[in-house]
RNA sequence: CGGCGCGUGGCUCAGCUUGGUAGAGCGCCACGUUCGGGACGUGGAGGUCGCAAGUUCAAAUCUUGUCGCGCCGACCA
């Protein structure tokens, strides 16, 4: 029964995982596909989640001290050219504007791919002394980066997100706050969406264009490739002194401020759907599921059926985000429905139930069917998605460390990538020549050097060199 | 950007080889019977075949181009 596909509509994830996701994202209603390439409408059920997401990291960031501005989503060219790693890091794929109306413009503008140049230009004015100091800014926003290849969620050409860009007096403030703010990644996307991450640094050659140092929280879908999830930068003053952004400090001499950025995306939709969902469907963590439980009315022209059920739902409203599914669909639709858009519980409620005093309760991860008397409902409803919550965390960390594995030298590393899917833990020398032979005989990349280090061999697993640090590999979306 | 595949009612697709101006199932609308895992009956609406040129008496069907979508690869959140 567990094992059952029943919606035809969604292939199996076992037989074709790309094409299960784009299923879910088509079948749960989160996003349609538009005129325009490489960007999604993104469907009320698919904002709902991101709404969410926005509501608990804004509150979060806030709890840092982080205050929301916004920029505008032009950059002119001669702006976007000042720090020369990031505009070679980012010109092969912004998006131009040239002409405004009929006149051709005298300098042309691309549309914001990401806004650090228009962060220091605005810093540039709006910093002067050490008491000016820190800046702790967000934005909430969408950019444009032109991409070749899209797929709903993990890569548009348009995308939204958040950015922070802070500026400090010293260089340990700013290292401070870049791993605080990964941290806050980190505890959001283990607590709300229930996904557990690595945390590290990445390498040279996989960090942010203009960076000084990028960590990240690498999570593990259920296909064994990895996710980039959230990423913080540190800048130093590299972007500071490209932008000239000065401040009188308390020693009275001028001196460049130290700057960082971090953000996270609506890629956050697409690693919920690709770490908890199933053949049947989404399955939604309850922390960030628009509607928690969907109540099903069992022959609900039947007299009170209907009744008993909004009943139940003022009950509960205060408590949980609630609906009734009183649509004239029969209830094995209204069922599967349930389970293609990830509800975490649905509650089955006919004439039986009311006449016996009790109800169903399924939970979706488990699909288990809980008998549940109408006094008990208020108070077993908020307990079940609580437990719901937390196993679906433990279930996708044994899923994470079921598909981890050790490889001391490369024909193991290379048995292992030819083989599996997931993370390997493997030493490297910190060159960048075994990274890039890496890449092209498997397509593997360092996905970060944890914070939580591990000695696994005392050679590189490449090239067999004296080793520096253990990284985790995998193939990544 | 390279490789492969696909564009025909809202969706999934048949028709194309062998040109003769559209079909099915599902969905949708109405009414009735149903309702504990995607119910059923009857009636109804809805497309000119992605777009553009070309060949032809005649193009969904042949030719060329172009746009879009999906997957794989390179690049990237």
């Amino acid at each position: 029964m567990a094992d059952k596909k029943m919606v035809e509509e969604i292939t199996s994830m076992d037989e074709d995982f790309a094409q299960w996701y784009t299923d879910i994202v088509r079948k749960a209603e989160l996003i349609e596909y538009t005129s325009v390439k490489g960007c999604m409408a993104i469907k009320p059920d698919g904002y709902a989640i991101w709404e969410n997401i926005q509501a608990e990291l804004d509150k979060r960031f806030k709890a840092t001290g982080v205050r929301n501005v916004y920029m505008p989503m032009f950059i002119p060219e001669s702006l976007l050219e000042k720090e020369k790693d990031h505009v070679e890091g980012f010109a092969p794929e912004v998006a131009w504007v040239t002409h405004g109306g009929l006149e051709p413009l005298a300098e042309r503008m691309c549309v914001r791919p990401t806004s650090e140049t228009l962060f220091c230009d605005f810093y540039k004015n709006d910093v002067h002394s050490y008491r000016d100091l820190p800046k702790v800014y967000n934005q909430w926003c969408s950019v444009v980066r032109w991409e070749k290849e899209t797929r709903p969620f993990l890569r548009s050409r348009e995308f939204l997100w958040q950015e922070g860009h802070t500026a400090h007096a010293t260089a340990e403030e700013a290292e401070e706050r870049t791993v605080q703010m990964l941290n806050v990644y980190a505890d959001f996307l283990e607590d709300f969406l229930a996904i557990p991450v690595i945390k590290g640094q990445k390498t040279e050659k996989e960090k942010f264009a203009g960076a000084e140092a990028t960590y990240t929280v690498e999570a593990l879908m259920h296909d064994g490739k990895a996710l980039q999830s959230g990423t913080s930068h540190n800048f130093g003053n590299g972007f500071a002194k490209a932008f000239d952004i000065q401040f009188a400090d308390k020693d009275n001499t001028l001196k460049h401020v130290y700057q960082t950025s971090w953000g996270v995306t609506t890629r956050l939709i697409g690693a919920i759907i690709m770490v908890h969902g199933d053949n049947e469907g989404l399955v939604l963590p309850p922390k960030v599921a628009p509607i928690q439980l969907c109540i099903i009315p069992i022959q609900q022209k039947k007299e009170g059926v209907l009744d008993k059920a909004y009943e139940l739902r003022d009950l509960l409203k205060d408590t949980v985000r609630v609906k009734v599914d009183d649509t004239d669909k029969t209830p094995g639709w209204k069922f599967s429905e349930a389970e293609m858009r990830g509800y975490p519980i649905r509650l089955e409620i006919g004439p039986k139930d009311i006449e016996a005093g009790k109800c169903v309760i399924v939970r979706r991860d488990t699909r288990e069917k809980i008998e549940v008397t109408l006094d008990e409902v208020a108070a077993k409803v908020p307990e079940i998605l609580e437990t719901m919550q937390k196993e679906m965390l433990e279930r996708a960390r044994a899923h994470r460390e079921a598909h981890t594995y050790v490889a001391h030298d490369y024909d193991e590393f290379k048995k292992i990538f030819n083989e599996k899917s997931g993370f390997v833990k493997a030493m490297w020398c910190g060159c960048r020549e075994c990274e890039d032979q890496i890449k092209a005989d498997l397509s593997v990349t360092s996905r970060c050097i944890p914070f939580e280090q591990e000695k696994v061999s005392d050679v590189c697993v490449c090239c067999g060199k004296p080793a520096q640090k253990m990284v985790y590999w995998g193939r990544a979306y």
